[in-house]
DNA sequence: TATAATTAGTCTTGTATAAGTATTGATGTA
DNA sequence: TACATCAATACTTATACAAGACTAATTATA
């Protein structure tokens, strides 16, 4: 069965994007252009970017045009990084510091992620919120998908927006598993907390645009200052 | 400033589902009909009725027609109640106990509760899973929304498919601020562990298809054999 | 009972028109 | 001349409508 034109459409923007020649903030072909270079009709055209705004991809205002989704920290911050004041506020957490290695994949690292790499770079990092850690966090990643990566160090705060910069790889979505626990070992040394103290765990699988598990993250944080905010529909 | 037909032709059905003249299941006009009657074309019904699918109130199969969200134990729990094994299986969390009662609301509740309101029914619980009290939830809606709620009781095991059911009053998203702690005073004893032990809370505002936060909810769990999953997109 | 025809629904595609945005160039004034 | 103002215009996306294709359930028929 042939895919809606629509969907055709779509794809090649995707394609388009993840292949970095549509990079992040870049204009769009408008709807006539697309649907005369694809040869569709430019309400054709019109769905599939309608579509892609739907999933965030590419963000369109009427009079200027279509645009590729600029991942700034703050707008990734929003999405990803959900530590908040009761309030509801947030301040920018500060880079406390950050260690990063390359290492052989675990098995379930391996069973995990995407295109099943013998090795992996991790990423520790230790994040503070007004003057005091708060978050110990790991992330782990393929090193085959992100070559050349341990040798960036420092490393930007934001993560997923320099995934996007220097790999075109473009984080969308997560699924994670939160669960309250007596802080690690690990962690208690790193923020500097007695053994006991409770911290939310939150281990993340990130999933980018051509939906593949691209990363895996997991932090401990306290939350007797700060809430982790989520917005459910 | 006239809005856009397809605004009208929402805000008509979101009007006939919340008033309950298009109960739970039922089935729409078709996108003809709707158009039709409305004085519109079958294209802008159809735009209002996708919409209307995006926000998650309806649902259209192709062939069959376009039906008001049933929402059973099942989807509820998918959607609000997100306990799960370490594997991402769920069993059905038992009821172990409630208790429910009405209250003169504190000046938090009358801020942040629609309608403000001076008087609201509180419910308590206890739910286990695997024979094992899990969670401790305090809910609490105004009771001039649910006129006669306390003498109900028992109440059914999901809230939000009652509250649909009995008052058309539907939850299509929340907000949540989760927090690890150790146990307080009262979930210790209802969940039967001693002080000190590290549990989740969740603190939910629930909103309404109207826009109204017609629930606040507070709980804790213990996750050392389950986790909390959340989808962030 | 099986199978074909019909009906009633959504899905896809295309076209015309409205409305918003930014640039350009003309015009008036200090 | 230099500069601000304003109208025209050439883009863009947004809205609305219409025709035909596809899909599922029901009904008629062999």
């Amino acid at each position: 069965m042939a895919p809606p034109l629509y969907q055709v459409v779509m794809n090649t923007i995707v394609d388009r994007i993840a292949s970095g020649s549509l990079p992040s903030g870049a204009m769009l072909p408008s709807e006539t252009q697309l649907g005369a270079e694809l040869g569709v009709s430019q309400g054709t055209a019109r769905k599939a970017l309608m579509e892609l705004e739907a999933r965030g991809l590419v963000q369109r205002v009427q009079g200027r045009g279509t645009f590729v989704t600029v991942r700034t920290p703050e707008t990734s911050l929003f999405n990803f990084f959900r530590l908040r004041n009761p309030d509801g506020t947030l301040e920018s957490p500060r880079l406390e510091w950050e260690t990063v290695r390359r290492r052989a994949a675990t098995p379930e690292e391996r069973a995990e992620l995407f295109g099943r790499p013998e090795s992996v770079i991790e990423i520790e990092r230790v994040r503070s919120l007004a003057q005091r850690p708060v978050t110990h966090e790991v992330s782990v990643v393929s090193a085959a998908l992100f070559p050349g990566l341990a040798d960036r160090v420092p490393l930007p705060n934001t993560l997923y927006v320099f995934y996007q910069q220097a790999y075109s790889v473009i984080i969308v979505r997560a699924d994670e598993r939160l669960s309250a626990h007596a802080v690690s070992e690990a962690s208690a040394k790193a923020l500097g907390v007695p053994a006991g103290t409770p911290v939310l765990e939150v281990r993340r699988r990130a999933i980018d645009v051509l939906d593949r598990v691209v990363e895996l993250r997991s932090s401990q944080s306290l939350t007797d200052q700060h809430d982790y905010f989520v917005s459910v529909s």
